[in-house]
DNA sequence: ATGTTTGAGGTGGCTTTGAAGGCC
DNA sequence: CGGCCTTCTTTGCCACCTCAAACA
């Protein structure tokens, strides 16, 4: 395969490993997040180090503090990144990207351990840990922009997922603190007594839910940031305060609705990182470009209890608009921006404007021209969009993924109350900074990306008398919303957010309920990550789900249902089954799109525009409409063309009389020879065409039995095995080195496997694994290959102690040459230069062996057979040598003649003798 | 002003059945 | 001399994606 291909097998293989198996179990979910960060972190370091430049760099500091920093980034254009683009990134008492503190990360970096990321302690560190980013700004002119490549996709997907996977965790700490009795108690004890006769309701309807939502509404506020109290999911302080968060207050309703008995769940949009890369998270890829900086995670934009808010925020006089919760989100996060710029733009209010402005920049994808933003674009518009998306990929995932840590201590007593995230176990973890400024900075950068009015959290709670069946209502009590499940689409998409994932909250468990939420879903299915995945994540999130709120419906008696339901006595339709039959409905019976590129990849409709080369309709129709006058198809009526060829890889062949449903023109790559043949090349062409057939003109391969031990073969005499299915009938395929010669020792008849094909050189060529014998050899030939296999062993086993002697005789051999010579010649100079290279072939198996002794011109002049020769001979008992020589000829090589031998039996030495008079002595074993 | 269509341009993925030369 | 093994080299088309201009 092209290293290509290969490349990307790793990205991909690495990337189901880490995220695979997340759903195993449940508990250790908020584990294996943190463990995803940090694998992913590490990814992103190596990457970093690679030659993607785009891509930032991160590194651990020393003192316990975890510091992702981008390395500087070479500018996509142009002019004036001053203070501006610190602000945008930085506040300037936090540590912004400057020379000097670059220098000294990338000199720290030649410390970093990667090991310490892959064993997770990013997450398992006892000591408290800042997560913090830094974003240093470009200095370089660069390409404006960049396609992404495989390497990109994948880190997004994997981003997409870690942060998926970190919302779920704070999604189910939220859910659990909704649960806290002395919550519960404290609002039953706030609520007047005729709405806790809601709690005897049996027959429960929304609009018996209006006065309760009422008395929410009126007396709890979203609000801003609160400047002297860090902003955390304190449901304690919201309920003191009557003020509190988008989430807190929607929380709060949930837990109230708890507290009256009523089935209730808490429902989130995950606002997560896109999946694809260099997109911020918005819902419609097409259009809306001003709407990408709205865009933001949660668990960034809102205060969370890992991050202290160390600044004072600009008081808030918005505060009654519509879509309040998400405002007060929004205004927090803007003002928590403007104060970190504060200092430099000297003017709040401009400060807020052009912070807004700078996250929006750093959010966006696009520099585009929202005036508002162009103040301070100039600065950011240098970073290139993949940067920025990438900078604000990772710190939402990396600061949701602090929120659900368990095993840190809180940071304070005063923080620690009951009603944060209520049980110890599900305590929040604190991440304590070391530099609270410096967090809160790199926060900020996030912050002011909040989309502005959109609702992010609400609840659901289950009325049993609504439809025939009872039904999950919508209750945004902060905007005073009932049962709006078809407005909360349309208020997203107002505000320019996501809505990708709809998650609802049970019992620690966790549903995704999009469907009800999402009418386009077209618009969104692209956004999502592969629902394989997600559904194996969310499997025992769902279980424990439907295990909190899955009561029995109690259907109504005049229903055929009823009767069906007393009738069996097995059919009792649970909650959760019936919420999935309503969902599965709403994905079958989505509206048409009114665009066309909405049919592209719509899973219901097709129009004929957007097929592709190897796809038909059959049958055309039903027509289900039009769209631009093109008519619309069902999608199941998109049929997948191939190739005869391509349809025997799978066992299946064109059926007899069978015509191609399709042709297309393939063009045949003329070969050097044919240009020069005009002639040639224009014949080729009419055949040129590839006839397509579809599923339906199919029949299972029918290949000819093997009879009489012969292999039945293909015109090049091979049989392809794309599997095993592909085999003849009465085959085997024996997969082993060196099969055939066994087969053809044996005659029997084989084939060679061809199993697919190595692309090289800019051609491909088959690649052959194995043969393909009749059955009925099978046992046979695996016999002869085993004694084969046994008697190469034993040779081979043989040839290398064979190997071994001779080495050690010619190593003795020199050793002693040497040193006889050393002997002789103590006092002569040559000693130290003396060849100790003594070739001569392995004598026992030539008749006339040859050697050379023309060692470099320096043989001694006069050779004498020594006694430590002899000596040699009998110890070692291999061929031995005897240099009983007397007339050294320069340049000569011995020719040892069979007439001249003479072997002695009694001492088995066989005598060699060359005309020149050198002789070898040998001995027999 | 906003949304949609269209086409340009770029990238990734799929395509798919040798030859020469050295060694044993 | 024949069989086996290694090395040679890195296409070109199409689908898909993004972007921007034109159009509705």
């Amino acid at each position: 395969m092209p290293r290509r291909v290969s490349q990307r097998k790793k990205q991909t293989s690495t990337s189901e490993n880490e995220m695979g198996g997340t759903h195993n179990s449940e508990e250790t979910l908020t584990d294996i997040s943190c463990q995803a960060v940090g694998k992913l972190l590490r990814r992103a370091n190596k990457g970093g180090k690679s030659k993607k430049k785009m891509m930032p760099e991160f590194e651990l500091e020393r003192n316990g503090t975890q510091v992702l920093e981008p390395i500087p980034q070479p500018k996509t254009s142009e002019i004036g990144h001053c203070s501006r683009d610190s602000m945008g990134n930085a506040s300037a008492e936090e540590k912004c990207g400057n020379a000097s503190s670059d220098q000294g990360y990338l000199d720290n970096k030649e410390e970093l351990n990667d090991s310490d990321w892959e064993d997770g302690t990013v997450a398992k560190d006892d000591r408290p840990v800042t997560v913090e980013f830094d974003v240093t700004p470009d200095s370089v002119v660069k390409k404006q922009s960049r396609r992404a490549t495989a390497e990109d996709k994948d880190l997004a997907e994997l981003v997409h997922k870690v942060h998926l996977l970190c919302l779920l965790a704070r999604g189910r700490l939220v859910d659990s603190a909704c649960d806290d009795p002395l919550i519960q108690a404290s609002l039953l004890s706030l609520l007047p007594a005729h709405l806790v006769q809601l709690s005897n309701v049996t027959k429960l309807t929304s609009k018996a839910l209006h006065p309760l939502v009422l008395w929410l509404h009126d007396n709890f506020h979203a609000r801003g940031t609160n400047a002297e109290t860090p902003e955390r999911f304190a449901l304690t302080s919201a309920l003191e305060s009557h003020e509190g968060s988008a989430e807190e207050i929607a929380a709060l309703s949930v837990a109230l609705f708890r507290a009256l008995n009523l089935t209730a769940r808490f429902v989130s949009i995950l606002d997560v990182a896109s999946v694809k890369p260099y997109q911020s998270c918005r819902p419609d890829a097409s259009g809306s470009r001003k709407g990408i900086f709205n865009t933001s995670t949660p668990m960034i934009s809102k205060r969370k209890p890992d991050f202290k808010s160390p600044q004072k925020s600009v008081s808030s006089n918005e505060r009654d608009e519509v879509c309040e919760s998400s405002l007060g989100r929004s205004r927090k996060s803007r003002k928590r921006s403007a104060t970190s710029h504060m200092a430099l733009s000297g003017d709040p209010s401009v400060a807020e404007d052009l912070n807004v402005s700078v996250a929006k920049s750093q959010t966006s994808e696009t520099q585009d021209n929202d005036p508002e933003s162009c103040v301070t674009d100039k600065s950011n518009k240098s970073k290139r969009k993949g940067d920025v998306e990438f900078e604000m990929q990772l710190q939402m995932a990396l600061s949701a993924t602090a929120v659900g840590c368990p095993g840190s201590t809180m940071e304070s007593g005063a923080n620690a109350d009951e009603a944060s995230f209520s049980c110890p176990s599900k305590r929040v973890k604190r991440v304590e900074n070391a530099d609270a400024s410096t967090s809160s900075k790199v926060i900020s950068t996030a912050v002011g990306s909040t989309k502005v009015g959109s609702p992010l959290y609400w609840a659901e709670v289950y009325c049993s008398e609504e439809n025939l069946t009872g039904k999950w209502v919508h209750i945004d009590a902060v905007n005073m919303i009932i049962d709006g499940e078809d407005k909360v689409e349309s208020m997203v998409a107002a505000c320019k957010a996501s809505l990708r994932y709809v998650v609802a909250f049970a019992g620690q468990g966790a549903k995704d309920v999009t469907r009800r939420y999402c009418m386009k879903w077209y618009k969104i299915a692209s956004q999502r990550v592969s629902s394989t995945w997600w559904d194996s994540v969310l499997a025992p999130l769902r279980d424990l789900e439907s295990g909190a709120t899955g009561g029995v419906v109690q259907l109504k008696t005049n229903q055929s249902i009823s009767a069906e339901s007393n009738m069996g006595g097995s059919f009792v339709p649970s909650r959760s089954s019936l919420e999935d039959i309503e969902l599965e409905t709403r994905a079958l019976t989505e509206p048409l799109p009114s665009n066309q590129q909405a049919y592209k990849s719509h899973p219901l409709y097709a129009i004929e525009k957007w097929l592709t080369k190897y796809q038909v309709l059959h049958p055309r129709g039903p027509i289900l409409g039009f769209c631009s006058g093109h008519p619309v198809y069902p999608r199941i009526c998109v049929q997948t063309v191939k190739t005869k060829e391509r349809w025997l890889r799978e066992a299946l062949q064109v059926k007899a009389n069978e015509h191609p449903v399709k042709e297309i023109k393939h063009a045949i790559k003329p070969l050097k020879v044919q240009d020069f043949e005009a002639d040639d090349y224009v014949c080729s062409d009419s055949k040129g065409n590839v006839k397509l057939y579809g599923m339906w003109q199919l029949e299972p391969l029918n290949l000819p039995h093997a009879v009489n031990g012969i292999v039945p073969k293909n015109e090049r005499g091979q049989v392809d095995v794309w599997s095993e299915k592909c085999l003849p009938p009465g085959t085997v395929h024996l997969r082993f080195p060196r099969a055939f010669s066994v087969a053809k020792r044996l005659e029997i008849d084989y084939a060679p496997a061809m199993v697919g094909f190595e692309f090289k050189n800019g051609r491909s060529f088959p690649v052959y694994d194995g043969i393909v014998v009749c059955a009925e050899f099978k046992d046979i030939l695996l016999e002869a290959y085993a004694e084969e296999d046994e008697r190469r062993q034993a040779e081979e086993k043989r040839r290398d102690e064979a190997q071994a002697l001779s080495r050690w005789y010619q190593l003795l051999s020199s050793v002693i040459t040497r040193q006889r010579l050393n002997n002789r010649y103590n006092n002569n100079s040559l000693s130290s230069e003396m060849p100790t290279d003594i070739q001569c072939k392995n004598e026992n198996e030539s008749n006339a062996a040859v050697c050379s002794d023309n060692g470099k011109n320096q043989s001694p002049k006069h050779h004498q057979v020594d006694k430590s020769g002899a000596d040699l001979d009998t110890t070692l008992s291999t061929p031995v040598k005897d240099t009983s020589l007397s007339t050294p000829v320069k340049d000569h090589v011995h020719v040892f003649l069979k007439e001249y031998e003479t072997f002695d039996e009694v001492t088995s030495l066989l005598t060699k003798r060359c005309e020149c008079g050198f002789s070898v002595q040998v001995e027999e074993l």
